[in-house]
RNA sequence: GUCCCCGUAGCUCAGUUGGAUAGAGCGUUUGUCUCCGGAACAAAAGGCCGUGCGUUCAAAUCGCAUCGGGGAUACCA
């Protein structure tokens, strides 16, 4: 905001000289506090364009800015950056802003309703989610937040892969089970096979209830019976686990339902009157390397089925027709090599392939006791999401997933998740907020402090370096979230609150909130924590976090609390 | 072979899309309490931003090359 208003004032500055402008420098916050609140670095970036010096640019440039009233110094430095410092009132009148918006703050038109679909999770429905989706989850559920936040009508959506080969072998891994838990000798059970436990848990209860019934159906029906049986229960424990991680899908679209309505035999007439369809070795090719794709693709496979890309481009092209202004797919890295030839069909039917946008999620590695757990799904070996949410909760889970970047692999440390104690950064974060509260609620209880409504004279009363430094995180917040938007990028928004939070520990260490003898300053104060406290609000509910107003008291933080004054004790 | 991602402090990672002296947390070392909750704060040590060349006023950031790590390359989904 403050970034926008300076660049429009130093875009008249640069009027009223009669300077070409090409648009192209920019305000930042430099990472330097000696550099002033912001920077620019107009005069550079336009001294080739005007044949000027960059200096002697950057000389008339300030006298023009230091007409603004908002502006109080303005100092020109290096090779000619301009480095600006604003006037306290500007932040004193932004903090005043921040207190009145209460948690509408950072809520902005930025996107101008433009609607957004999401897709991510969508994991097969063949076994309970794993930590890969709870990954998927994290992301997706949290950019959704932001992308509303900030004035986008985003969506969310799961697709059901509940059709084709792998459903069919459910249905039988089932069956296997169900003969097994009525003491049948199937022998060896299949590789190929569901090892997972839950399936012999299905088959316990599908056999108390309609066991005996069920094997004596004839095959077809049977299988399509244990198919619907396993799918249903499979996609009710997959929502369950969901509901547990707070995440809610708005849409869950079918593949069984999408083939029913004749969309694959639809697909592939488009292709071929797109004319980019072929016959080789008895099967349909799509040629796709005339779209971008390394190789053409098979579409219909010799045998007379067809393969999983074709529903899926269907799928595609409900997405299309329902007239979204951005289609985010979040998918796994083993399917990026899939991602040309989706293009190349969306290309070749004429739609807009630049529409749709894949954020690819790296692998996760799970760290215990310095070591990589290894994972093998084939002897059922797998952490779920439901045991990762057990073992260190839902705050903890989703944060850590957050907190990297979305193409860097992940490191889960087990142990440093499960400790509640001063190196978890979730609790760090929380902690400020908690802390807060109790500062607020003893300002009000034992000094009969109240602060009220906000107060634009209280504000004036700030003016510690400290408090400046917060004021000037607080005010950027709603721009980190459209960037945050605009970029895909939310692990930013978990930098963000960390940083924060630090700075308000800091600000807590060296200056006293409630000070009886002075009412004013501390009015000043308690309006600033507050913000603070806002805003931590707002940003951990965007991450799914609780923001609680006590923390519960744990063994290892009261640990904590001895350690330091016992180990001097010992030395001496 | 081809394609994609990653190489930043001992470890795990940020780095505001090209800015000034590269930052956190953990770990290590040393400190701070008659304190508004110590799950906190202060300080020290720790870096050729994998390597080389290029682009320009300016490169951890962009381009090319190269080395190292991971992944993808089905008539599986």
């Amino acid at each position: 905001m403050i970034k926008e208003i300076l660049k429009n004032s130093i875009n008249n500055c640069i009027d009223t000289l009669n300077l070409e402008n090409n648009n192209k420098f920019n305000v930042e916050v430099p990472n330097n506090k000696n550099h002033g609140d912001y920077s620019t670095n107009v005069a550079m970036v336009l001294s080739k364009l005007n044949q000027r010096k960059p200096r002697e640019l950057a000389e008339e440039i300030k006298t023009e800015l230091l007409n603004d009233a908002h502006i109080e110094q303005v100092e020109i430095a290096g090779p000619g950056f301009i480095n600006i410092t604003l006037a306290k009132s500007l932040f004193q009148e932004l903090l005043y802003d921040i207190l009145k918006a209460k948690a509408d703050y950072g809520t902005t038109q930025h996107g101008a309703g433009k609607k957004i679909l999401l897709e991510f999770v969508s994991a097969n429905p063949t076994g309970p989610l794993n930590i890969v989706s709870a990954r998927a989850a994290t992301y997706g559920d949290t950019l959704y937040r932001i992308m509303n936040k900030v004035g986008y009508e985003a969506k969310r959506e799961f697709y059901v892969n509940d059709a084709g080969n792998q459903v069919d072998i459910l249905a039988e891994s089932l069956e296997l089970r169900l003969r097994q838990v009525r003491g049948e000798n199937i022998g060896e059970f299949p590789v190929e096979a569901y090892h997972g436990e839950y399936l012999v848990e299905m088959a316990d209860e599908l056999n108390s209830n309609e066991g005996n019934r069920l094997l004596m159906l004839p095959e077809k029906d049977r299988i399509e019976k244990l198919k619907d049986y396993a799918l249903n229960s499979i996609h009710e424990m997959q929502l369950n686990s969901l509901e547990k991680y707070d995440v809610e899908f708005d849409n869950w679209v079918s593949e069984k339902k999408l083939r029913n309505q004749g969309v694959v035999e639809e697909v592939l007439s488009f292709l071929a009157e797109a004319e980019c369809t072929y016959e080789k070795d008895d099967a349909i090719w799509f040629s796709s390397s005339k779209y971008g794709d390394d190789k053409d693709r098979v579409l219909m496979k010799a045998d007379g089925s067809i393969t999983y890309f074709v529903p899926d481009l269907a799928y595609h092209l409900t997405k299309y027709q329902r007239g979204f202004d951005y289609i985010i797919d979040v998918l796994g890295p083993d399917h990026h090599g899939y991602v040309p030839r989706l293009k190349a069909a969306i290309k070749a039917l004429k739609y807009d392939e630049e529409k749709l946008e894949v954020v690819f999620l790296q692998q996760i590695n799970l760290f215990e006791d310095g070591e990589k757990i290894k994972m093998s799904k084939r002897l059922g070996k797998i952490i779920t999401m439901d045991d990762l949410v057990d073992e260190v909760g839902k705050d903890v889970a989703r944060f850590f997933f957050i907190d990297r970047r979305t193409n860097a692999h992940l490191n889960f440390d087990m142990d440093l998740a499960r400790k509640q104690s001063d190196e978890n950064p979730v609790y760090y974060i929380q902690y400020a907020h908690a802390r807060i509260s109790s500062i607020i609620k003893k300002a009000r209880k034992e000094h009969e402090i109240r602060i009220g409504k906000p107060s634009r004279t209280a504000c004036n009363f700030l003016n510690e370096e400290a408090e400046i430094e917060l004021m000037k995180k607080l005010i950027g917040f709603p721009q980190l979230l459209e960037s945050v938007a605009d970029t895909r990028e939310p692990h930013r928004l978990a930098t963000y609150v960390f940083e924060l939070a630090g700075m308000f520990h800091k600000y807590y260490a060296k200056h006293k909130v409630i000070d009886e003898e002075n009412i004013d300053v501390t009015k000043g104060r308690l309006f600033l924590i507050t913000a603070v406290k806002n805003v931590l609000a707002i940003a951990l509910d965007l991450l799914g976090v609780n923001a609680p107003d006590r923390m519960k008291k744990t063994s290892a933080a009261k640990g904590a609390k001895k350690k330091t004054p016992t180990k001097k004790s010992k030395e001496k």
